[in-house]
DNA sequence: GGCAATTTTTACCATTTGGTAAAGACACGA
DNA sequence: TCGTGTCTTTACCAAATGGTAAAAATTGCC
């Protein structure tokens, strides 16, 4: 039984649980946890129901996991956020990564969305320990850099803020921006520009 | 019985669809719609669920009765979007006015982000035949105020997607704006203050 | 007050869904 | 090859959920 922190996992051990959270990301990301159903996830990870509950306790185990495990690779682009870099460059290196992840990690953004916009019923507690020391430990450095001139001064929470909205927005409402956009054949060229424009007048001293 | 385009309704007819609409708004906006059940909304609305079906043929009804209610609401600050008004001041009112609605109307934001975040596959045609010409239509006159120079130039398309994604961001990620701003008593003073700075900044010719 | 139409309740039902038990298939080291 | 532990399937189940039928209560008009 794969259950707690056994021993080491075996390859089968590996390779299931590996399916099983891709096919979870999917099938949350697509429909919400509610949304979601043990059969769907089975049937897109080519698994039997029965046969991911040998692998996971429940619906709520696999979700958690997928949102723990989002977490790290969510946060990356503004922990490399480097305080001895040049400012602007830095902010506009991390809107730019930031837009990059909401073209190649759609689903991922869309998880993390469905989950704040309910409340964060499953990670709130991650909020607190995870994103809030990060968060102003960041908006630190940039206070920093704008009290030394390098930075135009705004409230670095809501830049930060303005910086998740806008770049999300391209995967999180996506159903929108195609309907809008929908024979624009550079949708990621023009958020891209647009963007640094955005935070370059709005930034520069 | 209260079905289709019958008659006019009566007292007790208006009276209890718009108990079950806020109801409705509240579980739906809440948890989402497969999330929500009839039950919720019955006691929320302080009625039994047959009865609850007997104003409205099924939860999907009163879900798309909801959008479509919502979508006049929410287009409202685009449309008196005024060509012949002062360009920047236009924009920033509507700003403004975006930033208010996510305030006053966090419910009838979330449940539109939860549908959009879907797919839209209850509004879809919607976006297409109301907001597509009216987003097209103040493109447009965006671009005619850019080429006066009385606007700086930008893609009005991503303009627009960003007054959107920053504004409803305070409705839509508020469990995450609340851990992140916790003991700030003026958290919206803060966003309109940010908010018309960057907006002016990237406007101003 | 009487009566038809409207509204509400009671008692159900079929399906879906998360989850379990236990038997069976399989892998792999001795 | 044999046996032990790992993995998978089959056959279920109880609760939740969207929805219905029809009786009962209420409303409002004459």
């Amino acid at each position: 039984m794969p259950d707690g922190a056994d021993k080491k996992p075996s390859r089968i051990q590996q390779r299931n649980r590996g399916l099983i959270l891709d096919a979870a990301l999917d099938v949350f990301s697509k429909h919400g946890y509610r949304g979601a159903t043990l059969d769907q996830i089975a049937e897109a990870a080519g698994l039997s129901k029965p046969n991911i509950l040998y692998y996971f306790d429940g619906k709520e185990e696999i979700h958690v996991t997928l949102l723990n495990q989002l977490m790290e690779t969510w946060l990356d682009p503004l922990v490399t956020l480097d305080p001895d870099g040049d400012p602007l460059q830095e902010i506009l290196g991390y809107v730019q990564r930031k837009l990059d992840m909401a073209r190649d990690l759609p689903r991922e953004s869309r998880l993390f969305a469905g989950e704040i916009l309910q409340g964060a019923p499953r990670m709130a507690p991650h909020l607190v320990t995870g994103l809030q020391p990060l968060f102003d430990e960041k908006c630190a450095v940039i206070r920093v850099w704008m009290e030394k001139g390098a930075l135009a001064t705004v409230d670095p929470r809501h830049l930060i803020f303005s910086i998740w909205a806008t770049t999300q927005h391209y995967a999180d409402f996506d159903a929108q921006v195609q309907v809008l956009l929908r024979d624009d054949p550079d949708r990621h060229g023009g958020a891209a520009e647009y963007l640094a424009t955005m935070f370059t007048k709005l930034l520069s001293p």
